[in-house]
DNA sequence: CGCCTGACGAAAC
DNA sequence: GGTTTCGCCAGGC
């Protein structure tokens, strides 16, 4: 794939000192955003991506507060690993999740993504942070 | 200051 | 092979 990307998005400058976390929100964003219509993630994958694979719970927690970040983040794009539709509860509505990711093409039964691993987006392997 | 919770994930049982 | 526990790391109480 000659595809690679490079994720340049200097977030929001840290403007205050220690703001690794808020760093790290933006890096969540910035990835989340580029996911390709019709296409879903995991968020194991996008914290593997970043360096913190072992903080899966740490993205979809920044995912939390993507209603606050600007522009929208498609956070209906990015499931747990196994293509659940885990927090939709917590979008405006419990099938707002499912209503866009079927408006995109994605299959979705049962609160899960059909064909998950066809249509999976792993942006460790389609970008590149230089 | 310590304990519980949480849009996850993997290992242990 | 399904269920339970632990680890991550930060925030809320």
């Amino acid at each position: 794939m000659a595809t690679r990307k490079t994720v340049t998005e200097k977030p929001r400058a840290v403007k205050q000192p220690g703001a690794d976390t808020l760093n790290f929100f933006e890096q969540v964003y910035a990835v989340a955003r580029l996911i390709p219509k019709g296409r879903v993630t995991s968020y194991g994958a996008i914290g593997a991506a970043l360096g913190a694979k072992s903080s899966a719970r740490m993205v979809g927690w920044a995912m939390n507060d993507c209603r606050t970040a600007r522009p929208k983040v498609p956070a209906h794009r990015v499931v747990n690993r196994v293509g659940m539709l885990s927090g939709k509860h917590h979008f405006e509505g419990p099938s707002e999740k499912e209503k866009l990711l079927v408006k995109e093409g994605v299959k979705v039964k049962n609160d899960q993504v059909v064909d998950f691993a066809k249509i999976f987006w792993d942006p460790s392997a389609e970008l590149s942070f230089d």
